[in-house]
DNA sequence: GCAACCTATGAGAGCGCTCTCCCGAGGCTG
DNA sequence: CAGCCTCGGGAGAGCGCTCTCATAGGTTGC
């Protein structure tokens, strides 16, 4: 049924030829033409346009030794990628700042250890000039693949070694979990809440620790049947939910360190009777929209600006490719981490 | 903060010196050994490793003219494309058949009109080696960008012309849309249901054109009061389910054309008090696996395997760029039509 | 009016790799 | 044992581009 052929591209030889020119003044012309005189130029584009040129990205590639493209890397199943909203808006922020600076964003999923070698050897054979790496595990080996691929690295989320390992210099976009957690728990404890429990991240994750810290300063003697450790999924916030009401059915505020968590806590509580915030006051964090707002009654929760953070990580990371970029004043080349604060909706 | 250093990459002529061969022969090692003895093939390896040569992609591409990359260019907004399960599933579809023939995944976004731009240059520019496209809506620019490009290209679901326009020899994968939606309709009327009504796609897309002809298939004579289109989401369905109710309050049977529109509809029946599938039965498409099963009913639905399909395009596109690839008897090189069934659960 | 100086253009090297040729060494046949 | 074939390995061209460097022509200054 198909036979599909394809001809061979024009080439700036031939570009040059047309336009009666060398090879040298036609590059520079499709370059932005700086230092050629105008009707010479105008021949050179004439050309390109009768011929249908497009330089050659390979070609340009090898000599330039620059992609104009950037992996992001994602160490989670496919399936919390596509599901968990959060990437979704962080893609979002960094497509954004990659499509406005004219690079073009590759997505590596990571799902089997087989795939860390494929990804291994994509960062290693020069496809991309750097890498966004986010919701990095504990021993994740991906850091070190980009290490030793030798590209500039941005990471989503502070890494966990980057303050214990000065030297190997992370660059990182977080929000500032601990403070997040600590305004989260001090409304709870405000509401008058006694027996307050947290349903924390994958403690695996260093953002799932820091709300946890911010969640144990405030309250430093919490028992520990308050907590438990759910993976930032709807399911492991009600399987977290279910355990919590087990221990301590006498629990009156509940954390939940993410708002899909926060959300399938919800449920649990709803189907054990609880009321929300009538005999549980409920705080989640993100303010992810889509959830956060849908759920009944709506969360209260800490904000953090995801789409802003992907961004922030983007042009950290183009800055780091090209320090010229954006001149003076621009965003310095060093970790961020971003504010957050407290959305009061219904549920605290 | 951040000072990262960048060392040159070992080259093939590195490897070949250290092994004390010519490049050639290292090449020759690299690409499989074929015809290199082993005492020599050893040396070569063992250089590899110690130098942690990684082949320069762009140096390769330029002269074999092949990248190993394919492209997925996705004609949906971002909030869609992280939202539908569809896509996930298409995508892990494609994205398993592509690592397994040592093919990176290129994922393009096109959101707004100047995104077609930056898509056909990205096409034309030589990145990657074939696109596969879907979601597509009638009078989509895409299709003729990726034949201006010159890119052998596989369409998810039948483009609009593909029919009538023989000569532009559309490669495509899709499901039995018109069949499968007969064997829903006659689901439907086998249990009696007298006033069924359609909630369809955007009829811009094939898709929904092809469900609602076999609706109508069943049903030539079907009130037109009785159809309504959606957008493929659950707000979609839900409009349209509302509006179905205010037009024709008696209707007892219901075939969405998505599972997420069904789920939709769901809610506004309930809201309703109807009582599903008492009142009113309902019938979905896709058999989407964390939509159809968790509903309350569980949905009755037409399956479609999405990840097959997903499979089944890349493994057209790979096929198209290397007839040779995975020999005789193998997938023809044609268009594929994927079979439908029903899936009885509660709702019908 | 001539030296000194630009500035636009061209010539050409080479980025790192693959692949086609070609040569030489060994094994076979007659 | 001469002649032929085979097969492993090397030499080298060139993929399409960018960029440095040299050059030609025009300008300026004294």
């Amino acid at each position: 049924m198909s036979e599909q052929t394809f001809p061979s591209r024009p080439t700036l030889e031939a570009v040059a030829e047309r336009a009666g020119v060398s090879r040298a003044t036609a590059s520079r012309v499709v370059n932005g033409g700086a230092g050629v005189r105008a009707p010479l130029a105008d021949r050179v584009r004439q050309a390109v346009d009768e011929l249908g040129y497009v330089p050659n990205q390979a070609a340009r590639t090898l000599v330039t030794r620059r992609n104009d493209a950037v992996a992001v890397v994602v160490a989670e199943p496919e399936t919390r990628f596509f599901s968990d909203p959060f990437f979704a808006q962080q893609v979002r922020g960094i497509s954004k700042e990659l499509t406005a600076h004219d690079n073009q964003l590759v997505l590596l999923l990571v799902e089997g250890t087989a795939d860390y070698d494929r990804v291994g050897r994509y960062l290693a054979g020069g496809h991309v000039d750097g890498a966004l790496i986010f919701s990095l595990h504990a021993h994740d080996p991906l850091p070190e693949l980009a290490r030793k691929a030798g590209i500039p690295t941005v990471f989503g989320g502070r890494p966990g070694w980057a303050e214990t390992d000065r030297d190997r210099n992370a660059l990182y976009v977080d929000c500032d979990n601990r403070g997040g957690a600590r305004t989260a728990v001090r409304h709870l404890t405000g509401l008058g809440r006694r027996r307050i429990a947290h349903i924390s991240g994958p403690l695996d994750q260093t953002a799932s620790v820091d709300r946890l810290d911010g969640f144990r300063d405030i309250l430093p003697d919490a028992d520990p049947a308050l907590i438990a450790e759910g993976d930032f999924t709807p399911d492991g916030g009600e399987r977290a939910m279910a355990e919590l009401l087990d221990r301590c059915p006498d629990l009156d505020g509940v954390f939940a360190a993410s708002d899909l968590m926060a959300s399938g806590a919800l449920r649990v509580l709803r189907e054990r009777g609880r009321s929300v915030p009538g005999d549980v006051a409920l705080v989640g964090f993100d303010d992810m929209v889509q959830v956060a707002q849908l759920t009944d009654p709506p969360l209260t929760t800490v904000r953090q600006d995801i789409e802003e953070m992907g961004r922030l990580m983007a042009r950290l990371l183009l800055r780091s490719l090209d320090p010229r970029r954006d001149a003076p004043g621009a965003l310095p080349l060093s970790s961020v981490v971003t504010p957050t604060h407290l959305v009061r909706r219904r549920s605290a």
